[in-house]
DNA sequence: GCCTCTATTGACATTCATGTTAATAACATT
DNA sequence: AATGTTATTAACATGAATGTCAATAGAGGC
């Protein structure tokens, strides 16, 4: 928590945003959405509330960037991730190891709980799950199951990242039967796959 | 939104308790946990604020006797659905089916968002799993991969009673495929036991 | 050095939610 | 009818969050 006494510090726009938008993003992984408020990211930033409204106009647009900017990082990790390998067979269990990493289920869950329903303008999304699809359903997979493979492993990976670990204890999975959990799904979705 | 001109209502506290509850859950259902607040429940009751405070002693208290209540509500119809057929074949089936229906995933995702971890003492729900992977891991299927199936489950669920519109819409699948994803699921475990 | 631009801030007004308190009204009992 | 219990409410105090506005202070250009 910075403390300026009496000195004030004159960022670049970009800066100050930078700094804004990577202590919400802290703020939403420790406190959730509740952390989000401008008072909370203003105060843990060490800046005043005022120049969070200054930067970005309400309260609502710096939640607005914030989730856009996130939503943008998972995109692109799971494009890079899925261009290392063009294998048809570990394409599924790379998009759910991406997913379900670093708080991205997480993030869509809150997408999806705070606003009731995603946005429309995710072309990009869409053409990505429909290049993951067409890579699937090459091999003699009916397009339909391939859709239904790509439902499952999106589902599971949000599921994973909201609830895991206590999901995890109450079935009575210890850490290293969990862990295998990514792998052993990506091997059963290769079983369907070759029959 | 009832409207009390002049006269009161008295209620028995079991009556009170209800009313509140009961529209505690639509607002959850229909505004999130934002809808949670004694303040909003109380207008939508039609009530004052004061009398959810007289009830429940404070706002937390009510958020926990509602959760409270439909986690059992949840156990309940797992215990059910589960009891009306023993087949191993279909457990895992129903398992599905009943968590993503009614909301159920949602609200463990809400539980699981608010409060950072569920809390303990869900001794029932944990020999209820237990219950379940006995009953898959009898005819030659390794526990591990039982847990694993009952793990794969509980987070599909969960994800896609979150997401599961705005991700079918994005993979591209209508509503009849997407009605089917139960079905295919429960196809491909009982698949997977088989071999 | 002077001037301009604007990022930053403190102070203020407003709104909303929580919780307390004292008064009131519905209902049961006698 | 009188009385006691308590569910209910209005009024109040408090605190937190949002957003506005005018004043201030860095930093670069002239």
């Amino acid at each position: 928590m910075n403390v300026n006494r009496g000195k004030r510090i004159r960022r670049t726009p970009e800066e100050a945003r930078s700094l804004i938008l990577s202590t919400a993003a802290r703020r939403l992984a420790e406190h959730g959405l509740d952390g989000l408020s401008i008072s909370g990211v203003a105060k843990e930033a060490g800046i005043s509330h005022a120049t969070i409204i200054h930067h970005f106009g309400s309260t609502e647009a710096m939640r607005a960037a914030l989730l856009q900017q996130m939503t943008g990082q998972l995109l692109s990790d799971v494009v890079e991730a899925l261009h290392e390998d063009q294998l048809p067979d570990e394409i599924l269990g790379r998009l759910f190891t991406t997913l379900s990493r670093d708080g991205h289920g997480r993030l869509l869950a809150w997408l999806a709980l705070d606003r009731q329903q995603l946005e429309p303008g995710e072309n990009q999304t869409a053409a990505l799950f429909r290049n993951i699809i067409d890579t699937i359903a090459v091999d003699g997979v009916d397009r339909t199951d391939a859709k239904l493979q790509v439902l499952l492993v999106a589902t599971a990976a949000m599921g994973l990242s909201i609830c895991g670990d206590p999901l995890a204890a109450l079935i009575g999975l210890d850490e290293s039967e969990t862990s295998r959990f990514p792998g052993w799904l990506a091997a059963r979705l290769q079983t369907l796959k070759s029959e």
